[in-house]
RNA sequence: CGGGGCGUAGCGCAGCCUGGUUAGCGCGCCUGCCUUGGGAGCAGGAGGCCGUAGGUUCGAAUCCUACCGCCCCGACCA
């Protein structure tokens, strides 16, 4: 690549738009222009990254076995319909018809698309095994979207579905994924930890994401520091031992508590701790109101919820809906005789003579029991995980980091091929559901969070693997004819080598084009300058750890073709 | 969707409160000179429907209304 026939337009100020540091660099360097809210243009460099991504990607794939296809953006409303997604996705699928009034919609995911194929096309367990996957543009209307490529409407995804005969045969299947992701993100650069996420109503340890550790993660991520355990704060597992009842049932008493509506103000007012009060709070659980039973200092963690009640959404009732269906205002409810569906935490079954709302305005009441007092429908573990909670595996200590969710791995089970009918004849002759795996990868968010994870003031850092070019020629002397000609020289020497290489060839002063190699992050830079003409040697900086070295331009092409080999392996 | 903020040259911003010359500044861009190892200097120049549409006014970038776009926070616990 030649610098002064690319567009690289980089910025020597931050556009305001930018918040998190890999947006601000990117569109510093040139990689990206944004076209609309969450949509974005690929410019070279940008696009060169993406595309080292997709190829590691790519061969981890097919070195898993599995095969690529490409399947279509657009897709009918039908296939949605079938699998009763249409109504369940959300506002998040953009939908639209066409000249023929057709209803279609934009895939945001090819569950629908990929069983199709399937239902067709496999017919025998000979099909069988069978991992499909394409890398595509997606697009998803975002709530929100923020921090450029990290969440995009508009992004580009290696997603894979896997066909298997059996659950055991899935399992299998969906192992050799979890293999091939954690090569795809080494390969990159990347430093990750594969996390148990939440399955939903399907179950089971079958679910992993893969989070990139950095500050700006939209996730949290419960990490054991003794053992393996890692999991999404959404599904880390609270481990509490039961307890034996130790007090006497002390008689149920109603207190009064005027105006004291929030856990700290009864407290305060009763003079007693959080932990020896129950709040009760009312969830929507897809429309229907339902009470959730917590320890005063807890926080309830509505993915649990969710699976508990198997419902698809939940979503914390307000003031006036939480008196609509129990007849009394927040702050003052309570288990004793509510009129609603209640479900608690298994924490409070450990709780003896507690406290919770009366019910009543300006009431609560003391020393309740929950198996004398209360009508519970259903105990689990509902509440976020903290750090003086045990891990779950060993018993050790917990911490929490932020991650940014990069890949996600998934065993489907019957669900698709069971609504939209997509059979094999096994080898009894009997027509059996494919059992499903899908398994995504965020590519262009990759290339953010590499960014996020490799940078400093001066720029991007980029690992090896993932960077648009390896090398960048600095030729400081394009009107001397002894330099540029070296750095030409050197330039066609790199390229015959087969390494990606950048020259800098415009007429621009030294400064200049110093601040710019660092801004892009390319791993080795080779300067060109004023001293080969007296000494005949260039010199070779690394980006990452700033080292510097003088060398002749023959010891400058082997050795970093050296090292990128090395780096690559 | 709720709350907040912002739309003025390619980018970053000032001007608006308190309406009134030709709408400014820095960076970038073009021309010339000069300079050439960490985003130089001098001189000259191009570039604006002041987000859009209405309204108020003798007069609107400035005041009012609506719309559009963008950014941030939230959509979490009684």
């Amino acid at each position: 690549m030649r610098y002064s026939q690319t567009l690289i337009p980089t910025l020597k100020e931050t556009p305001a738009e930018a918040e998190v540091v890999s947006h601000r660099l990117m569109l510093r360097a040139g990689f990206i222009r944004k076209l609309s809210a969450g949509i974005y243009s690929y410019l070279p460099l940008g696009l060169a990254a993406i595309r080292k991504v997709e190829n590691i990607v790519r061969e981890e794939m097919n070195r898993a076995g599995a095969q690529e296809i490409l399947m279509p953006m657009v897709q009918p409303a039908d296939l949605w319909i079938e699998t009763g997604r249409y109504e369940k996705y959300g506002p998040e699928l953009l939908r639209f018809k066409d000249r023929h009034n057709r209803e279609s919609c934009l895939g945001p995911t090819h569950e629908e698309v990929i069983t199709d194929i399937a239902r067709k096309e496999l017919h025998s367990y000979r099909d069988l095994p069978i991992n499909l996957y394409q890398i595509q543009t997606k697009f998803r209307d975002e709530i929100r979207p923020r921090f450029g490529l990290m969440r995009g409407r508009e992004f580009v995804m290696k997603d894979a579905y896997s066909f298997d005969v059996s659950d055991e045969a899935a399992t299998l299947s969906y192992q050799k994924m979890y293999e091939a992701y954690k090569r795809i993100f080494s390969r990159c650069g990347l430093q990750y930890r594969a996390v148990q996420a939440d399955s939903g109503s399907i179950g089971g340890n079958f679910s992993h994401e893969f989070m990139v550790l950095a500050e700006t993660g939209e996730d949290t991520i419960v990490v054991c520091k003794s053992c393996e355990y890692a999991a999404n704060m959404e599904k880390a597992v609270v481990v509490v031992e039961k307890k034996e009842q130790t007090e006497p049932l002390a008689e149920l008493e109603k207190i009064e508590t005027p105006g004291k509506r929030k856990v700290t103000a009864v407290c305060d007012f009763l003079k007693i701790e959080p932990t020896q009060l129950v709040k009760t709070m009312v969830f929507k659980a897809d429309g229907v109101p339902v009470a959730v039973l917590v320890r005063g200092d807890r926080e309830v963690e509505d993915v649990k919820l969710k699976n508990l009640l198997g419902v698809a959404e939940v979503e914390m009732a307000d003031d006036k809906e939480v008196f609509d269906a129990t007849g009394v205002p927040t702050g003052y409810l309570g288990p004793v005789g509510i009129k609603i569906k209640v479900v608690a935490d298994q924490e409070v079954a450990n709780m003896q003579n507690f406290y919770v709302g009366g019910n009543e305005k300006n009431y609560h009441l003391k020393n309740v029991n929950l198996e004398r007092d209360c009508v519970i429908d259903g105990m689990a573990d509902l509440r976020q995980i903290t750090t003086s909670d045990p891990c779950p595996e060993c018993g050790g200590k917990l911490g929490l980091t932020e991650g940014i969710e990069v890949g996600h791995i998934f065993k489907l089970g019957t669900g698709y091929s069971e609504s939209m009918n997509a059979t094999f004849q096994d080898k009894d002759g009997k027509d059996k559901h494919l059992v499903m795996g899908c398994y995504g990868i965020g590519v262009t968010r990759i290339v953010a969070a590499a960014i996020e994870q490799n940078n400093d003031d001066n720029g991007i850092i980029f690992p090896l693997p993932i960077a648009p070019v390896s090398v960048v020629i600095l030729n400081l002397g394009i009107n001397d004819a002894v330099i540029t000609d070296a750095a030409e020289k050197l330039y066609s020497e790199f390229l015959s080598a087969g390494v990606q290489v950048l020259i800098d060839d415009r007429d621009e002063r030294p400064g200049f084009k110093f601040k710019d190699a660092d801004l892009l992050g390319t791993p080795f830079r080779v300067t060109v300058g004023k001293g080969f003409a007296k000494t005949g040697l260039v010199e070779v900086k690394t980006r990452k750890d700033g080292k510097v070295e003088e060398m002749t331009p023959e010891k400058a092409l082997s050795t970093l073709q050296e090292k990128i080999v090395a780096a690559l392996r």
